[in-house]
DNA sequence: GAACTAAATCGCTATATAGCAATAAAGCAA
DNA sequence: TTGCTTTATTGCTATATAGCGATTTAGTTC
C-alpha cells in the first residue's frame, strides 16, 4: 500500500480553522453520520430515484424518508425535482462517493489490521 | 468532469452495502460530526498533544474534552499514550486529513458557485 | 504516608433528532 | 367538483449526547 504521507515538496502544514467552518464542515459529517441517510445516497449512487423508490430501499417509512431526504437537500447533497405526481431525487455532489470509499476503505484497513493482529497472537 | 461510466479498468459499480456497514460507516462521520472534535484533531493535526493543551486550544472545559477524546479514541481516530502526569494524544490515521481536506473543497466549491451566481444576478 | 497535578468518570440538565401515525398538500384523472 | 396517488408536514415519544460541576482515579513529589 502506498502511504499517503508527506512529500516534503507540497508543504501539508494544516491550517487552523475558523470556529464558523469547523460548524460547517462538522454539519457536512453529520449528515453523513444516519445509516438510513447513507442507504438513500447508496441508492442514488446508481441512478436517480423517485422518494417511493427510496421508501421501498431504505427499509423505514415514508415521513421518515422524506425527512431524512430534506437533511441531504440541505446539506446539498441531494437535489430533487418534480415530475409529474413523483419526487425525484439525484445526488447533486460526486464528492459524496469519495468520502464513503475512503471510509470504507478505512474501515477495511483497520479491520484488515485486527484480523492480522489475532493471527500473529495464535500460532497454535 | 470525467464520468465515471467509462473507465474499464477500476469499475466504479457502487456497491450495495449491508445495514452492519452502513452504520459502522455511519458512526465514523458521527465521530467528525462535532465541532469541538475537529478543533481537537485539527489541533492534533499539527503534533500530537497533552489532554491539558487540548482543553485550552478547545475553549470547552476538561470534562468535555475528556469525552470528546475517548469518542475518537473509540472511532480509532485518535491514540493516547500515558507520558508521567499527562496523557498524550495523537492523530492515529492520516486519513482523517484527507476527509477534512475534501470537506473543506466541498464547502470552498459550493460557496464559489454562490458567490458566482450572484454576481450573475447582479451586472449593475 | 500527605500534598499536588492531570485526566477520567459521575450526575445532571438541556437540546437535538430518529421514528411513527395522522394529516395536509400537491398533482393527476374521472 | 370528487377521487386517487405521491410527498411533505405536524405532533408526539424515546433516545442520544453536549455541556457543566463535582468527584474519583492515576501518577508524581515531598
Amino acid at each position: 500500500m502506498a502511504t499517503p504521507s508527506d512529500s516534503p515538496k507540497t508543504q501539508e502544514q494544516p491550517k487552523k480553522l475558523s470556529d464558523a467552518t469547523l460548524r460547517l464542515i462538522a454539519a457536512q459529517f453529520r449528515a453523513l453520520s444516519e445509516p438510513v441517510r447513507l442507504r438513500l445516497l447508496n441508492s442514488l449512487m446508481e441512478r436517480d430515484r423517485s422518494v417511493g423508490e427510496l421508501v421501498e430501499l431504505s427499509g423505514t417509512g415514508q415521513a421518515n424518508v422524506s425527512k431524512h431526504l430534506a437533511v441531504l437537500r440541505d446539506a446539498g447533497m441531494v437535489s430533487t425535482r418534480r415530475e409529474g405526481l413523483r419526487t425525484m431525487c439525484r445526488l447533486s455532489d460526486p464528492v459524496i462517493r469519495h468520502l464513503c470509499e475512503i471510509m470504507c476503505a478505512r474501515l477495511k484497513a483497520e479491520h484488515a489490521e485486527r484480523t492480522k493482529a489475532l493471527e500473529d497472537l495464535a500460532p497454535l
